[in-house]
DNA sequence: CGAATGTCAGCACTACTGAAATCG
DNA sequence: CCGATTTCAGTATTGCTGACATTC
């Protein structure tokens, strides 16, 4: 076990282990259940994944343009016109046009916008718990902490050292 | 057990931090960033993700027919057909009919195509090795065997405790 | 004028379903 | 006749680009 410090591990002579040793797919093939059970719990509820991502950020940042909405939750503004439209059709969020800038308009969250976060959130939440069952509490931190520092690594390409 | 560990932490009161506590979301946003990396290492060598399943997997069991080949890779049996008409236009693979069960065709990996796996292995390597560059060895090997154990739980739904 | 904003239309890719045709 | 296997056709969703009208 202790050989040379290679990415892929004990590879002794031509292990056919490459599936499992490949961190890009172990991510894929759990992001793509993952996907199905959360789509599926926030389907059950009438609510897309964009819809929880819209929401939590208007509670975290505040009321917002859609351009900035774009910029924050990584949704392209094309996309996110009918992500709106669906939001504000039901109640949850106001979207008013800017009075000091009027190419813009303001997105808002309601009370029962908050109100409805709390539900995805609570459904998001009940997700989490059964894909994770099977790690510890302290795993369950392990992981998102590495992932977390992967995913942030991500975000800044080789060469840059700070956000612009 | 223990006491009421709560999957998503240290929520005081009202921290506004739902969208870092999503493993969903983690993963899901980890999980598009490598697709990108992922997919473009392999398109500039004229290859897709599948190409590497399919190579790796007849590589790891040896020939088989293309429903074996589905159930392994997880490849719709239908989307199978483009991937191995790819892999055969290359010479990677070699698709006969069955001789003992003519519904069948054995898909044969190549001398050549252990030659690609080879490449595209070394390509999938490196994207490893760049995304997972924050990570130090055990930091590492963690992070697959987290990744692994979730993945292997998602596999069997709860109440199936063994495979079919 | 150039740039930003919101909107719409469309493309490419992927996951997935359904239905043929062939053969056991 | 029923079931398995390969193949093709088509749907739905998503990430992404381009164009347009309005406003700064």
């Amino acid at each position: 076990m202790e050989t040379g410090d290679e990415t892929r591990f004990d590879r002794g002579d031509e292990t056919p282990e490459r599936l499992k040793g490949q961190l890009s797919r172990l991510v894929g093939m759990t992001a793509a259940q993952l996907r199905r059970v959360a789509g599926d719990a926030l389907g059950a509820v009438g609510a897309r994944k964009d819809h929880f991502v819209v929401l939590a950020t208007l509670a975290e940042f505040g009321p917002a343009s859609q351009a900035a909405l774009s910029d924050r939750t990584r949704i392209y503004k094309s996309d996110l016109v009918a992500v709106l439209n669906d939001l504000a059709d039901g109640g949850w969020v106001r979207r008013a046009p800017d009075p000091v800038d009027r190419r813009r308009n303001v997105v808002t969250l309601t009370d029962s916008g908050e109100r409805r976060l709390a539900e995805l959130d609570r459904v998001l939440a009940d997700v989490n718990e059964r894909v994770m069952a099977p790690l510890d509490h302290d795993e369950r931190r392990q992981l998102l902490a590495l992932l977390g520092r992967v995913n942030a690594h991500l975000d800044t390409p080789p060469g840059r050292p700070g956000r612009a």
